[in-house]
DNA sequence: AAGATGATCTTTACGGCGATCAGATAGAGA
DNA sequence: TCTCTATCTGATCGCCGTAAAGATCATCTT
């Protein structure tokens, strides 16, 4: 009774419908971009009717807004990923850089959905900075490793926020087919990503 | 025959709607925001019918472009302030920087128009690297005049797209509200976005 | 065990959207 | 004056978000 994937008579109640919602949200995302992810699309994905998610969701962008949480648990995932590499602390904060741009490339439709500010206008990145085991503290934590002074909060909040800006903006422009040949002369993706980080500090020095 | 503001009995043919969509656009983006800006919304603001926009453009991601295209010629010339400020050249880029975020606060729908990937896909910027009469140029032009080495191409296209990283990320965080302590504590909305970018080594050496 | 309650899903419907098309209109050139 | 062509209108299609009302079923009460 849990999944209806199945053909069957389709029982009436669906057990789970708004993590079915969600996923069959993520799903079509992957499979047919953002630009065509309509509330009944979802609900046609889950097999139920275009009004059902209106019992789960107040509207379109709150569907949204659990599919963009879902997407910043996954770069937290990735961002513990580097934070645990057996690398130096410095270095680290520069992994977590080309971390952040590989997540946007890898998934960039779910990046899209994460940073659509047309909802939410004035909070937007809530999850990202909301507690202790979101990505945004990642960053700060993998910079105290790297030597950031801890008791100067204000150099600290500065130097992250400076790290997310580089990341986000690299990752906003990465895919433009302009830098390809710049791309090829450096020898690929990842050696352009740590060649335009380098020219930014808080990835340069780790601090 | 221009304009057709007054609500004479509108002539037929109306001289240059196409210009005249535009800056409908522009109106209707300033006013009600990304959200509401429908190709019918900007036909009704013309004084024209739903279909006359497609005499113009093919659709309305062709619109869209008309309008970011204005958009990033409005940047430029925000760009050619900051080159002309008498200010040290380094200190140049870095206005470089605060201009372009001041620029997106300012227009939040226009620079949202401009960066939205969902048209255009694989080379979004074309206004931003098409042309020596550029943004993205001036940014290697004052780059250029603060000391970077013009012969080594490949550094120099490299600390360009740091500072627009930088700058594009700034831009997308800088409205969210959880930092309004931190830019109390720091004097307001300039020092903070002075203080970020202090942490970008493009901005802050100058190179 | 029986009935009531409330949550969950369906059906139906409305208005707005992007897009398209046949046809009306106006201005330019013959 | 007549015709040609670019431009604009009005109607239409299919999709969208969402509101309202009815159907179904799990659970709780008695």
């Amino acid at each position: 009774m849990r999944e209806s994937e199945t053909p069957e008579p389709r029982p009436y109640h669906h057990g789970d419908l708004r993590r079915a919602l969600v996923e069959a949200a993520c799903r079509l995302l992957e499979k047919e971009g953002a630009q065509s992810l309509s509330l009944r699309a979802v609900a046609r994905e889950a097999g139920v009717s275009p009004a059902a998610p209106y019992h789960h969701f107040k509207d379109k962008s709150e569907l949204l807004d659990a599919v963009a949480h879902e997407g910043w648990e996954k770069l937290d995932l990735a961002f513990q990923a580097a934070r645990d590499a057996q690398i130096s602390p410095p270095d680290r904060v520069r992994e977590l850089g080309v971390a952040y741009v590989r997540f946007a490339s890898q998934h960039p439709d779910l990046y899209r959905v994460m940073y659509d500010c047309s909802r939410d206008k004035a909070d937007m990145p809530a999850h990202v900075h909301e507690n202790e085991e979101s990505a945004y503290r990642r960053v700060r934590e993998v910079l105290i490793s790297a030597g950031a002074d801890p008791t100067d909060e204000i150099s600290l909040e500065l130097a992250t926020i400076a790290c997310w800006c580089a990341a986000h903006g690299l990752a906003e422009m990465t895919s433009f087919k302009q830098f390809e040949p710049l791309k090829d002369a450096l020898g690929g993706e990842e050696a352009f990503l740590r060649g335009v980080l380098g020219h930014v500090g808080v990835f340069a020095k780790g601090l």
